[in-house]
DNA sequence: CGTATTGTTGTTATAATATAACGTGTTATA
DNA sequence: TATAACACGTTATATTATAACAACAATACG
């Protein structure tokens, strides 16, 4: 079984880094000013780890908030497979890790048979400590 | 029962008319440019008519294309709930109306019992015609 | 080794998407 | 008929993202 080793380049980590540090997800361009102490000066430079990040399986882009968030979950290789709560009071953002709701939308196959390799939900609610 | 009318105003009537015609998912601006005939000039006349559509359930908006389709289901009164399907050969979006995902998808709860009025889930793959 | 290929970086400019803010007019309704 | 809520038009601007090009670094491989 092959291993891919997903290494990073210099602005990857960078980006990485403040992608982490940040407590929810955040906008690119909040991203590139906070990148500026290290040298990263234009958009393309971050846009370009973004994706990156993105296809290595390190964040995730919400769609729904033009924004990113790292992913938590250790076995992430891909971003092909993922699920949000999104509280519609205080926006925080959750990764759901849920293997039955996984398992249901990894199967999941439309009228006519066909599979997904790929998916994207996004659910709104309020979350515990906003509706306390 | 109090039913809500949806009526539609003469700018979203115009909008909805383009969305419709459209084959596929269509972006802001190309409704706009569509538009110029009846006498809409800026974005800001699109996009509003545009929110409007989505909270009155005619259309919906594809996240991941930043781009806006009818909706097909007759019984739509809101875009709460919604999913799709994306080809990513050919670009083509189809909503999903599968009573056994939507059930799912409604009832699901988060870890600590959270429940969720709204979702969106966007399904990629490969459609029945590309493949072939 | 040398050299082709691929990936990374830096840079400028611009494209594409969306909203703020303000004034005016129109409709509903109490 | 006042008044509130909605709809419209307009200008300007904010926000998000990519194109295109040049230079350099890393890797592969004959």
């Amino acid at each position: 079984m092959k291993i891919k080793l997903q290494k990073l380049s210099k602005n990857e980590k960078i980006v990485l880094e403040v992608v982490k540090k940040s407590t929810g997800p955040i906008k690119a361009y909040t991203i590139l000013s906070d990148v500026k102490k290290n040298g990263l000066k234009a958009p393309p430079q971050v846009y370009r780890a973004l994706d990156k990040l993105i296809k290595k399986g390190k964040i995730h882009r919400i769609e729904s908030k033009n924004a990113y968030l790292d992913c938590q979950n250790s076995k992430c290789k891909t971003s092909s497979k993922t699920a949000f709560s999104i509280c519609q009071k205080c926006e925080k953002v959750t990764e759901i890790l849920n293997t039955k709701l996984s398992k249901f939308l990894s199967s999941f196959k439309g009228d006519a048979g066909e599979e997904y390799q790929k998916y994207n939900l996004e659910f709104y609610g309020i979350c515990k400590k906003c509706k306390s």
